[in-house]
DNA sequence: TTGTAGGCGTTATCAC
DNA sequence: GTGATAACGCCTACAA
């Protein structure tokens, strides 16, 4: 009853195994009527091809490997979910796993993965990844935290903050905080470039040079945090824990978790938002809309990534270069934490 | 150099196949000494057994599937989460898929995941789940989302419930709003019949009926809701729109992200919490303890679920009886929303 | 175009 | 306790 294998669909079509695997493969040379009679048995007999078994004689398993820092991480539970979808369409499925962060554990999972034969590895190093050694012929593709010297694919960090933070100039703010991811990360330091970006050519337009100078000597307009909510909300009570007239009228966040924490420590400064400050997140993560008053962010397009992650995997697309990387750009995403700064009073 | 095999691992080691694999599945009869030099040229070599092989002759994968609604869902991704690493701990891995509450999608992972010859199979049920065939020997446990006729694995929620509304009623509070869940989903109802269970039990001891019965003849203190944030903000609208002295002094919703969605509403409405509201949430979601100001809630054991549910497809623990779902104590999880209410103007 | 047969890397059943 | 050897279920030259 379940043991159901290619001999007995052959032989209930009167055909060899060799055909009927070939009508399973998609051969083109199998007659158009032996094919449908052999798919048809197929149905009938509720045929399911041994994919161990499959797999150990072709070298495909219609499986690939994902490995992620934290599950927990709504930016990552989404991606995960994304590149799920994506695989299911092309009739793969995922292996799911968590670094945690730690090196040693990802090398661990690497290694499994590559055991089982995975079809390709869909990859967030974790922070202090260093190097993997895999079997060529394993395509890997890293997502989110770009490596030089791996495939990848990521939002266009970069640009996506530098928009975010014109919107606050375009707003009148002149003073504008920002929450930088830790400086070891490498989206991180994109982020913060792109703030600097917008800093220093609005500098340069208004001829305001003190403003890109400041940013740029580490002035006290931008505080290093974890990406975290508590992080986020140390980081907010340092930049707002300050006379009113120095303090930051708007702030920008490296992450919508750090742009939250960063709300509560206004909040409970008895800071308005945002009518005494405007607060920016990044990543467009579903918490975002459900803050008071809801977030204003930059969201990175998590599903197009994971569809271009997979497509390369299974070789649909042609790879990134290994030094150019394939990048997505962010939109905002209006929320209600921007306004207009208010005038100092002196 | 990436193609060791068992045979080179025996020639090395100057034993046959059989022994090495009788080591690598720790077979009592093989001497200590053996299973040293053994292990040592596995080490030596970086040989690392092919799964595919493996399964194809024992017939066993190490890999367990696991579907659920949506990964989103932060409750569902910190399952899957705990679910990886308590797999993990037992050399298995995780096949992931997402049903997006669809049941024909849900049916066709299932067949994709019993064709992979997985393990077992960890099931959170689809809303419209009806049944499903599974060839006898795949041990399915169904989870949170307990189905008669499956092992099943929960939260005690109705209990659970029970306590977080015992805590509202011992903080004074007497017309307490619930919000509910879908009336169609299992853990619903649980939790429903948890706060009538409370609000019951405090009726008879005091001999106020009155709310025991008005809560059952379906008063205006409940109001049914899908789980989400949205849904849990209009609850907490409709709960809320009426006179201060009809409305309700604490409302305990069905999820977290319900809670809210109701604090938004209160907020909105400008109520403040806890001051003229108490609320409290249930799930206890990593998000409950960043709103601001943070929520009390009932928090799901979920680690110990998850880990019992890899034990019990792994046969390391004697699966629950059929119609006996293994129940897992929730515990209040303390936060700044409940306080005592103040008291009606008249 | 279709049939035949060998072998993929392990495990399990025998003997020894 | 250990070694030889036959499967496991399928794919793929190669032959017809």
């Amino acid at each position: 009853m379940s043991k159901v294998g290619i001999r007995d669909v052959a032989k209930l079509a009167g055909v060899s195994t060799g055909t009927v695997s070939r009508v399973l493969n998609d051969h083109p040379s199998v007659t158009k009527e032996l094919r449908a009679r052999v798919t048809g048995i197929i149905k009938e007999l509720g045929y399911m091809p041994d994919p161990s078994a499959r797999s150990m004689r072709s070298k495909v398993s219609r499986l690939i490997g994902i490995i992620i820092p934290d599950l927990t991480n709504p930016f990552f539970s989404e991606l995960v979910q994304s590149v799920e979808q994506a695989a299911a369409n092309h009739g793969y499925n995922i292996i799911v796993m968590t670094s945690l962060d730690h090196a040693a554990k990802e090398a661990d999972r690497i290694k499994q993965l590559t055991s089982r034969k995975v079809d390709g590895i869909i990859l967030v190093p974790s922070i202090d990844f260093h190097t993997i050694k895999l079997p060529k012929g394993l395509p890997i593709v890293v997502i989110d935290r770009l490596m030089p010297g791996y495939s990848g694919i990521a939002a266009d960090h970069r640009n996506g903050v530098r928009l975010g933070v014109e919107h606050l100039l375009q707003l009148g703010h002149r003073r504008i905080g920002f929450i930088s991811g830790p400086s070891h990360s490498v989206p991180a330091n994109d982020r913060l470039r792109g703030y600097l970006d917008a800093i220093e050519r609005t500098g340069e337009q208004a001829g305001e040079q003190a403003d890109g100078r400041a940013a740029m000597a580490g002035s006290p307009l931008i505080a290093e945090a974890a990406f975290d909510y508590e992080s986020g909300r140390s980081a907010g009570n340092y930049l707002l824990a300050r006379a009113r007239n120095e303090r930051p009228t708007a702030i920008f966040a490296s992450s919508d978790q750090q742009a939250i924490g960063c709300m509560r420590a206004a909040h409970d400064l008895g800071i308005p938002i945002p009518a005494a400050l405007s607060v920016m997140g990044f990543d467009g993560i579903p918490l975002a809309s459900m803050t008071t008053p809801r977030l204003t962010t930059v969201k990175q397009p998590i599903q197009d990534m994971a569809a271009a992650a997979v497509a390369v995997l299974l070789n649909k697309q042609t790879a990134p270069d290994l030094d150019n990387p394939i990048l997505f750009a962010c939109e905002i995403l209006k929320g209600e934490t921007t306004a207009p700064p208010q005038p100092d009073k002196h």
